[in-house]
DNA sequence: CCTATTATAGATCGATCAGTACAGATTGTT
DNA sequence: AACAATCTGTACTGATCGATCTATAATAGG
């Protein structure tokens, strides 16, 4: 028999994009939280029905778990490429201006980042899936302190702050993240990534100059 | 009768404290979100009874709505302490010093801000009440926005930061709340406060100059 | 064609949801 | 003591929850 390849399995074929149905399902759970999100809203959103919900994914919570495991995927694809960029002061400016475009994109109907929704609705989960998503939002701030790190091996940084620095800068993610759903455009948001590059601003009456603000 | 001043109202007194039990239910709220938690949750953490939650309160919604009102309360009053202090920058540190405790304190079951989590969770609530909500999360931005106003016009700081700075610090509050429930502790965040009325640290070996980005 | 296998569709399950009816309990007023 | 007013406790409402049963449709292998 060999399967386990997932060729051609015998029966009737499943009649629904599996992704797809993932996107709608993570619309809602994005929009309404795990809990607010019913069945109902579900698969209307998935455009299927219950049992073939529970065919193809087991459960309510193994879709949610689903779901986010789609979001985290493609975030830390392109996390891994802004790591690359030559300093690390780059790879921060990447990472946080696309957290900006993606976190006010007009055709993301729920703003915001879809990950801390989950972290703060996952109160009714099991224990394992509650540590995953914890997991997760570590992998952000653990990322960003290895490019510290190496960015100090490289002499483009002093000693000893990848961790203050990792900490900082997911601190101003996560806050934009949420500005963004609490009225935050797109211009406002990208005024404080400069800001969080820059520095405090110089007292008033004279300079102001060089630091500018803008 | 002139009643109306909530004298003594005849009948059978209430057996409950109405603060107690609005704290007991801001618990549960802010573990589980508005979806998340249940009547029966609610009832026993206020120690009361269906019936008189009911005839207390009103319905879930308008319980929630209390709870909220009570805790941006409690909020907005230690805010106004601190923006009263003689420089914008006194204040702003001494708000983001008192969110840390906040966000930390070990008797707070749950970590961060009931506000954000409040924001999080209110799909599935009336519009007015998520408009609400929208708006008292603005508040703070407003608040901290006149302050540096103020401070512009002291000579505090130069012309035309106030937006900016305040979006900046509200951005680095609400990051700090989130950061707080992904495991960030007192010490940590305490230093990504100094490092939000700091500046970039300085380059090791030679400089990034005035290259600045943007 | 026949059988095995898998997916879809509608109906339905027990459990739980938010909200309430009703009877008893406790007060102030007369 | 009698009454009106208010609160408490139990039990219950219809609606909705997540999940499943049953029947039928669609495919592959024989």
């Amino acid at each position: 028999m060999k399967d386990s390849i997932q060729k051609t399995s015998a029966g009737r074929p499943r009649g629904f994009d599996v992704e797809k149905a993932l996107d709608g399902a993570m619309r809602v759970f994005w929009q309404k939280g795990f809990d607010g999100a019913s069945l109902t809203d579900l698969t209307d959103a998935m455009g299927i029905n219950r049992p073939s919900m529970y065919a193809a994914f087991g459960n309510k919570e193994d879709l949610y778990s689903k779901t986010m495991e789609r979001y985290v995927e493609a975030r830390s694809q392109h996390l891994g490429e802004y790591l690359g960029a030559p300093t690390s002061r780059e790879s921060v400016e990447l990472v946080l201006r696309d957290a900006v475009m993606r976190f006010t994109d007009p055709n993301n109907p729920n703003g915001g980042c879809f990950g801390m929704q989950g972290a703060m609705t996952c109160a009714n989960v099991s224990p394992q899936l509650k540590e995953h998503i914890e997991d997760m939002h570590v992998a952000l701030e653990k990322a960003l302190r290895q490019r510290f790190s190496r960015a100090i091996d490289d002499g483009e940084l002093p000693r000893g702050s990848a961790a203050d620095l990792a900490r900082f800068y997911a601190v101003i993610y996560q806050g934009l993240a949420f500005q963004a759903k609490a009225g935050g455009g797109r211009r406002e948001l990208s005024r404080v990534v400069d800001m969080a590059l820059e520095k405090w601003p110089r007292q008033s009456s004279k300079v102001s100059k060089a630091s500018s603000f803008r």
